[in-house]
DNA sequence: CACGCCTCCTGTGCGC
DNA sequence: TGCGCACAGGAGGCGT
């Protein structure tokens, strides 16, 4: 669900909620097959939160002791204050009275407090790839990152290793906008710097109208995001390209749905 | 090491 | 109406 737009829209709204904040109680609810889901909650608990940044679609919260929080929404998870729900996996109790929720139906979001900056056991958060709006995104070392690989492009954009934060919806709108084919193995220099501007301006738009919203995406005001009438590939197989009027066809490319415009994406 | 498939979990919507 | 299946915005583990 959510991915960079979202993720950001929703930690605008938690960093001056939770700044300066001290957690004095949490709780959470074990679940015996997914051990990693909140692993190391309980060193929460006593902890102020300075700040909560962000790195790809993980938000990171610098508590003290040298520690972090580290969240992430999966695929259906977000967060709000004092929500009462059978989806609430965990809440944490702040000092100022309020209780902050995390929902999550479909139990793939996390939390997980480390120590700062130990991201042994949050692999892709080790290994992510620079922000794509800040200058560690430059056009040269991607088109390099993408001359490398063998892989199709769209399921390596979704690693998050050649750049952090894109998912399955700003895949498909990037790639549709840089007129690249998802499943091509050989994207060269030009293609990538144009793939490099289309991630940029596809998820700075969506910033803009804070994130995309199909179902459970909300922010902690529980609202909506305003992105979802202004997407152009994903979700709209079958509906003419804006450009060249041909149908946009919807494959299933590295076990995800993938739309693109067969005419103007050509291999 | 890199890649690609499968799985984790729950809910929803569709076709029969 | 009811059932079964496919699919859903993500990431991690494991086999090749």
């Amino acid at each position: 669900m959510p991915e960079l737009p979202e993720v950001e829209s929703v930690r605008r709204q938690l960093e001056p909620e939770l700044t300066g904040r001290r957690v004095i109680k949490t709780w959470w609810d074990p679940h015996p097959a997914i051990p990693r889901e909140f692993s190391g909650l309980e060193l929460l608990t006593g902890r102020t939160i300075r700040s909560v940044g962000r790195r790809g679609k993980f938000m990171v919260a610098p508590l003290d002791e040298d520690l972090e929080l580290i969240m992430h929404l999966g695929m259906t998870g977000s967060f709000r204050f004092d929500l009462d729900d059978p989806h609430v996996r965990a809440r944490l109790d702040l000092d100022d009275g309020r209780v902050l929720s995390f929902r999550d139906v479909r139990r793939f979001g996390r939390m997980a407090v480390v120590e700062a900056g130990d991201y042994e056991t949050i692999p892709t958060l080790k290994l992510l790839g620079p922000e794509p709006l800040s200058d560690e995104f430059d056009p040269s070392t991607f088109a390099a990152s993408l001359r490398r690989t063998s892989s199709p492009i769209k399921p390596y954009l979704l690693s998050q290793r050649p750049v952090a934060g894109v998912g399955n919806i700003y895949a498909d709108e990037a790639l549709w906008l840089a007129k690249i084919n998802p499943g091509s193995r050989a994207v060269g220099s030009k293609r990538a710097r144009a793939l490099h501007a289309a991630i940029r301006e596809v998820l700075a738009a969506a910033i803009e109208r804070e994130g995309t919203t199909f179902s459970d995406y909300a922010m902690v005001n529980g609202e909506s995001g305003r992105n979802a009438d202004f997407l152009i590939a994903y979700g709209r197989g079958d509906t003419p390209c804006p450009r060249c009027r041909t149908p946009l066809r919807k494959i299933t490319l590295g076990g995800r749905g993938t739309t693109y415009c067969p005419k103007c994406q050509r291999r």
